[in-house]
DNA sequence: GTGAAAGCGCTAACAT
DNA sequence: ATGTTAGCGCTTTCAC
């Protein structure tokens, strides 16, 4: 394997001019650029990433702390994932995965300087990780938002804010009673940050517009989406539009409905929270409100190469907005 | 950041004590072992994973390259994820994801020596990664087997031997006409490793058994899943067994079967061929063959380390044996 | 059983 | 615009 020393010897001129040529961090004249350059590319230099790492402090790659709960659907996670590995090798840098949520896992990759920067995903409201993360020297991206986000850089979806969107569409259709068939009883009871905020937003606008509503946490199951559906029909007051935020119940759901005879949208309204490439693989179109799992996980890859650039900033808390794509499972309510 | 210098002073022993208490590589009195580690404790010390590389030429980082194709099934991929990154850390090592499938990734972490090791996923029959990857020094595993394994190390599940059992399973019943719903058309085409074998396999033992086979390439979608099912009731010799070999069209296969008013096992056999959580979050339960994902993830890993350790070793191919686990989704065909 | 010291390959002052 | 060189923090001879 070539040194930066054999592309210097072989190009004629300092190990420093071919590093500065190499990296740009000093203006080189052309001719000794190329001259650099053909040496580089006749030897087959690479950079040894760690010498890299213990010159300079940096060591061009990025934590990715990604706990694999049984209750995540893993099809949102990969989302993030690519997101965010996407958006690191745009700014050359590569992802180190870590599935376990301990503490020790923080440390290691912080304290061992094999990191630049970490990025936290399916942080709960309350998280461990949270303190740990902010003790550290490390620049940390949260990915979803704790209890008390001060002084933290997050970033997430605005699950209340679509949450609000989803029961004002519906509403404002006509509809008066709306049921919820949220997340699984285990999102929940483990304070995942986004449900708290998605649950709040929902009833929050439900009692500002009047409506009734009901919520259904529901297990990913088939068993579950059938469960959370029945339980709704056997209401007093029958909601007449549902909103769905369980991307593995969702094809059940929508089944179920219609092996009973319900049509949608003309029966009832159906409204689903989620990737927009989960709602248009259902059985029928759907109308969503876009869960944008991609663009968040480059979110917080900028702001975490924004933190490098300006350790000093203040921390901010971006919260992606919510948008609605009308595919037309959704419609006025029947008059009784 | 404490260094290694930092621990010697505080425990009053020259730094070379100190890496060797740390890694037993010679022996250490009892009492300076205590010295070093109670300093090791108090400055809470890390080693550096930069400098640690420099100087060992050892990273203790796994490369996975995972080229994230719109036609893999997600849920599966991530088994295989969770295998290998469980199984690293068993082995002190951390794992660097990359979802380019481009040779460049691969160069970039071999000749920039960020891995000690890499395990390739998702080959292809004739992968240009393969070639690139025995080029280099690195140990290379790939989860898949390219056309001509010769002097490589793969590991995969026997897909061959799946089919070969699963038709078995079914022709022992009685049937003699079989449907297999395959995997998407696009992963046929790109010459995905697996379903070739699975393909060959399930004609074989057909031919072998003298059963009629069918197959139906199966895009992952709701409408794909149903048109399969259609295409098997419109044949003359309709199949009265159908094997299924793609997780995202299998909820949908169950229900459209039942849709049809058809019963399982009574009027059609079902079996399959998935990781077991797949086959156990449907509808109903299923007769499958387990792809034992996590496992071959924890094997590839096994491989890299074995290959650390002993680099001359001969290189081996390892196909994980398929086993039947009976749900009674499976049953002898009425007769006519 | 322990210490001293020579690198590992790179970056970034500091020179010129 | 380019060259010289002192580290970065660790592992591993070599010496005792």
């Amino acid at each position: 394997m070539a040194t930066i020393e054999d592309v210097a010897r072989h190009a004629g001129v300092a190990t420093s001019t071919v590093s500065y040529a190499l990296s740009g961090k000093r203006s080189i004249s052309e001719k000794t650029r190329q001259r650099v350059e053909r040496a580089v590319a006749e030897l087959g230099y690479r950079p040894h990433a760690g010498a890299r790492a213990l010159a300079s402090a940096r060591t061009n790659t990025l934590g990715l702390m990604l706990p694999l709960r049984p209750d995540v659907d893993v099809r949102v996670v990969m989302e993030f994932v690519t997101g965010i590995v996407t958006r690191a090798r745009a700014f050359d840098h590569d992802v180190l995965l870590v599935t376990q949520a301990e503490d020790a896992a923080i440390e290691r990759l912080a304290s061992g300087r094999m990191v630049d920067a970490l990025i936290l995903m399916d942080v709960e409201a309350a998280d461990p990780r949270v303190a740990r993360a902010a003790a550290l020297g490390n620049p940390t991206i949260l990915i979803g938002l704790p209890d008390d986000p001060q002084g933290l850089q997050c970033v997430d979806f605005d699950f209340a804010a679509a949450a609000r969107l989803a029961v004002r569409h519906l509403a404002g259709l006509g509809h008066t009673s709306i049921g919820l068939v949220g997340p699984p009883p285990s999102v929940v009871e483990r304070n995942t940050s986004f449900a708290g905020r998605l649950l709040a937003g929902f009833h929050q606008e439900a009692e500002r517009l009047g409506v009734s509503a009901a919520v259904e946490l529901t297990p990913p199951t088939h068993a579950g989406a059938l469960g959370a559906v029945e339980s709704f029909r056997a209401l007093d007051e029958r909601p007449t539009a549902l909103i769905v935020h369980n991307e593995a119940a969702l094809p059940s759901v929508v089944d179920s409905i219609q092996m009973h005879g319900v049509q949608i949208p003309q029966d009832l309204s159906l409204l689903a929270i989620c990737p927009a490439d989960v709602a248009q693989s259902q059985s029928r179109p759907l109308t969503y409100i876009d869960i944008p799992a991609e663009s968040i996980g480059a979110v917080a890859v900028e702001m975490a190469m924004a933190r490098l650039e300006h350790p000093d900033a203040p921390a901010e808390t971006r919260l992606l907005r919510p948008t609605l794509i009308d595919a037309a499972s959704t419609a006025a309510p029947l008059n009784p």
